[in-house]
DNA sequence: CTAATACATCAGTGAGAAATGATATGACGC
DNA sequence: GCGTCATATCATTTCTCACTGATGTATTAG
């Protein structure tokens, strides 16, 4: 039975894995925090995030696919928005474990420098 | 006020990236996910998640300097748990967010095929 | 003291993604 | 229609990380 449930979750594993990865990244991130004062056009997101376009414009794509964000156009804008409320709850709870192991993962050395 | 709230959180997003990293990996989801039942020595992990003996122990090493997880020793073994709640609480939002976004991050073909 | 077990570390290798620069599409003003 | 602005896509380069295999260290048994 224990055995079963490990192959069971193992299938979700690979989910799990895929979408943090969709967080996982800098400048993601940045993208997403910017949204979460409110839905902004693409060219708003590149000043207030200092990306390049192509690069903002790659990740948006990325999120958009994956379903973490959601856009509409109107004329040549394209409005992008945040697209459910437990994003949100995740990055909050992220912090909230930040809180606890921020120590640790400033002086973790496996992953690239800061 | 904007402009500053935006450097003041542009320093945490590096943690955040680092700590998801610390998670967006299928081997340590599968550690976390067979340690969320329980305190477990490294033999009993390797047999559980079917990974390489120095496999789980190079994942163990970064999980225990993110603090993530903790160990002791006794003896020739050595056992490790999740050393906070919060990291349980943060995998249930994950799969609570997959709820609703699973079949996109299933569509989305950015990152490693499944 | 020797061998075996439990675990950790290291170097090398290979896969994969992030950023950049150039370019393409699409919509609006003139 | 023409130029321009807003955004998207593409190709290339670079960098990073995950895995493997071999080896090192510690602890216990005989």
């Amino acid at each position: 039975m224990t055995q079963f449930a490990v192959d069971r979750k193992t299938a979700t594993i690979e989910q799990r894995a895929k979408l943090l990865r969709g967080f996982a990244d800098p400048s993601r991130l940045a993208i997403l925090d910017v949204l979460s004062e409110g839905p902004m056009v693409v060219h708003e997101l590149v000043a207030r995030t200092g990306l390049s376009q192509p690069n903002v414009s790659n990740h948006l794509r990325c999120l958009l696919e994956c379903g973490l964000v959601s856009s509409d156009r109107n004329g040549r804008f394209v409005r992008y928005r945040i697209s459910s409320p437990r994003i949100t709850t995740l990055l909050t709870d992220v912090d909230a474990l930040l809180d606890v192991v921020a120590a640790g993962v400033e002086a973790c050395e496996n992953y690239r420098g800061m």
